[in-house]
DNA sequence: GGCTACGTTCGA
DNA sequence: TCGAACGTAGCC
């Protein structure tokens, strides 16, 4: 489970007590670095054409190494290759925040279980579902507002709704969380406690939302992608299944397969069925095949995708993640969501 | 029906 | 134990 803390730990420097014994080097300027990413963010193509020129001289790289005295060994080739592109990322071995170039630049994302059509959850006004923000008429104004001091959240707002169950303008209002609100409420539906304000430290929301979720959930021993995956199983199954189960806290304790209690007592369908990527680890954000690895290299007979692309979840037996019941603590953290 | 990719099997 | 190959589920 080191992999996975390592993976998705979007931790900032001061979002935590370092009580994992490393240090962080980078010190978030507002004004200084903060452009840094949002030129990432808002610049897409920029994005994909320097990770897959990345690519190109990583295989171009690796080809003529191979050819040389001393080749390259497959777990080297990986670990160069899986290393983040931006110098944030490696601190947090993901991109400096979510930013979903796929859709950005429109590539059709892979289908994740974020959600389906419908997942069963009342109180919460949902015209569309999460991946809404796909639709052409969001792309626009994701990708072309300008980077105001107040709407710098804009561009980030759809993306930060993925796999969750809210539309991109609530899940930016959530995030923005207003001076209006009450500072319980605040805590409860805007942001988390023990979090360090918005307005501190520019950050994406994004990272701030996995921030909480990683040292909330990974203390009891719940890593974020864990439970994001297990949120994301229990609205994806209850759409397939057609059964009705909330996607309450409570529900997390279920069948880590994505199953609801109904659907698992009926026996080997239910086990057989298959797993969806998270949509929310590193590897599922991984927009391109790397070509390099031996399942890009033999992708006609080998059926799997890009190694640096397969879902951290899906890495793991199935049975794995619930092994690990969710304590109260991840609970309260997902208590935002829903 | 084609494509992608998850799950399983099997050999090194 | 790991990785390649295969079957096939899921999606379009």
């Amino acid at each position: 489970m080191a992999n996975m803390s390592s993976s998705v730990c979007m931790e900032t420097p001061h979002a935590h007590g370092h009580a994992h014994g490393h240090t962080h080097n980078y010190n978030p300027t507002p004004g200084r670095d903060f452009p840094l990413q949002i030129d990432s963010c808002v610049n897409p193509v920029l994005d994909y054409s320097a990770q897959m020129e990345r690519y190109r001289s990583f295989a171009t790289f690796y080809k003529n190494s191979t050819a040389a005295a001393a080749p390259f060994p497959q777990t080297a080739k990986i670990a160069r290759i899986a290393t983040p592109l931006f110098p944030s990322a490696r601190l947090s071995a993901m991109p400096p925040w979510p930013c979903d170039n796929a859709m950005l630049w429109g590539r059709k994302p892979a289908a994740v279980n974020v959600n389906g059509p419908h997942t069963h959850r009342t109180g919460m006004s949902r015209a569309e579902p999460v991946n809404m923000h796909m639709s052409g008429k969001h792309i626009p104004q994701d990708s072309a507002l300008p980077m105001g001091a107040d709407n710098f959240l804009s561009p980030l707002a759809a993306e930060q709704c993925r796999g969750l169950p809210v539309t991109g303008a609530d899940c930016m209002n959530r995030l923005k969380c207003p001076p209006s609100v009450p500072p319980g409420e605040a805590d409860r539906g805007g942001t988390f406690g023990g979090m360090p304000p918005l307005g501190g430290l520019s950050l994406p929301p994004g990272v701030i939302v996995m921030t909480t979720l990683h040292s909330g959930a990974g203390s009891s021993g719940v890593t974020m992608s864990d439970s994001a995956f297990q949120i994301a199983n229990v609205a994806a199954d209850c759409q397939h299944s057609g059964s009705s189960c909330s996607g309450s806290p409570a529900a997390l304790n279920g069948n880590a397969n994505g199953s609801c209690s109904s659907a698992s007592s009926n026996g080997s369908g239910a086990a057989k069925r298959k797993r969806k990527r998270c949509g929310v680890c590193a590897p599922c954000r991984r927009l391109i095949n790397c070509g390099v690895c031996s399942s890009c290299r033999n992708r006609k007979t080998g059926h799997q995708i890009c190694k640096f692309r397969k879902c951290e979840e899906l890495k793991k037996k199935p049975g794995s993640t619930m092994e690990r019941a969710p304590s109260a603590g991840a609970a309260d953290t997902f208590r935002w969501f829903f």
